[in-house]
DNA sequence: CCCATTTTGGACCGATCGGTCCATATTCTC
DNA sequence: GAGAATATGGACCGATCGGTCCAAAATGGG
């Protein structure tokens, strides 16, 4: 009953998040918003609430979709090693040239909105600890296996595999040149052997 | 000749620097600036030029404080592996309840500013490029007399650091618990034995 | 066909945005 | 103390901010 909806929800929220991606919560206007999901200001009241319920929504979608992409990774059974390894490169493999250097939204979150929005905090956290937990689970099963060794436990090592993601997408962001990400991401998988 | 100026210009700018470490660029209004800096928008505009203008100046004395500050530490002549310990266990050391985590602000750049704004990203590279120079030396200087061992090479593990205190950095700024910090910490430092 | 229900476009809101401008105030030189 | 030079306070600018509101439009059920 009533008139019917005249946008997709899921895909309306989608572009919110490109946007917010790309240019950052505070930067993005809601008119950068309204022009990016094609809708009017009272249809985006009407099902987002505000901007920043519209982003908290956009940044929890972002953040679970990660998390399925790593658990379907982990749950891929390939080499653990050599899933991690992929994992970081897919980081700084987009080209330096290309686009805009987006990084990882829940990253940007944390540099900018963390420190002083509780539920921004609560959602990054929420995401590092679910991302710290897969890495676990990887590297206790390459342990297993004999592909990681034991020389660090594998909850230092997940963590530490969080911390270097972390700093890669800063680097990747500040657009680094190829060869020093590389030997950092080489450097980084060493502590593996 | 003429007026004399009411307020200290170094002063000034670092009050801008606070705010801006503080809140971000696009967070931080013109009345935020001239409230912290006690002047009236006529001396701003006079004496910095722009928001812009004064946010580079700020971010460009920030990157010389932190390159001098590691560069004094490189030249102590200590310990070079402890040092580097000093160096990371600094940015987590901050008690989690304080203040604000302003983090780096570098860092901050890198993630808020550099994909969409050359001059930040040039003013973020010659920080990270700097300061990846320091850790080179320091890391050859530790290499030579033994504290640092050769399995990676000096600018190898320059590069690997430099990463490691941005994630590091963006860590602190999301608030994770001490004992996940230190054990982060703990497994990068094994890089270097 | 009419009404209840829901969505939509857009006018409108006060506040604030970054920035300009100028009259006034304060100094120094002569 | 007159006049050149510089600094300051604050009025003022158009644009934009995030958000509200309501009349018009579009549907389904009766």
């Amino acid at each position: 009953m009533g008139r019917p909806r005249e946008f997709n929800a899921d895909e309306a929220l989608d572009r919110a998040l490109h946007v917010f991606w790309t240019k950052g919560y505070a930067a993005t206007s809601m008119q950068d918003l309204l022009d990016a999901m094609g809708l009017s200001k009272s249809s985006f009241y009407e099902f987002f609430g505000s901007k920043h319920d519209a982003f908290m929504a956009a940044l929890r979608r972002y953040g679970d979709r990660e998390v399925a992409r790593l658990d379907a990774t982990v749950c891929s059974g390939g080499c653990a090693r050599r899933l991690i390894e992929v994992q970081l490169r897919s980081v700084i493999e987009r080209p330096s040239g290309e686009g805009d250097r987006r990084g990882c939204l829940t990253v940007n979150c944390a540099v900018e909105l963390a420190p002083h929005d509780p539920t921004v905090h609560t959602a990054v956290s929420s995401h590092l600890d679910r991302m710290e937990e897969l890495f676990h689970r990887l590297i206790a099963r390459g342990q297993e296996e004999g592909g990681i060794s034991h020389r660090h436990d594998a909850r230092s090592l997940a963590r530490y595999l969080v911390n270097a993601l972390c700093g890669l997408q800063v680097m990747a962001k500040a657009d680094r040149n190829t060869q020093a990400l590389d030997d950092v991401v080489t450097t980084i998988l060493a502590a593996l052997d």
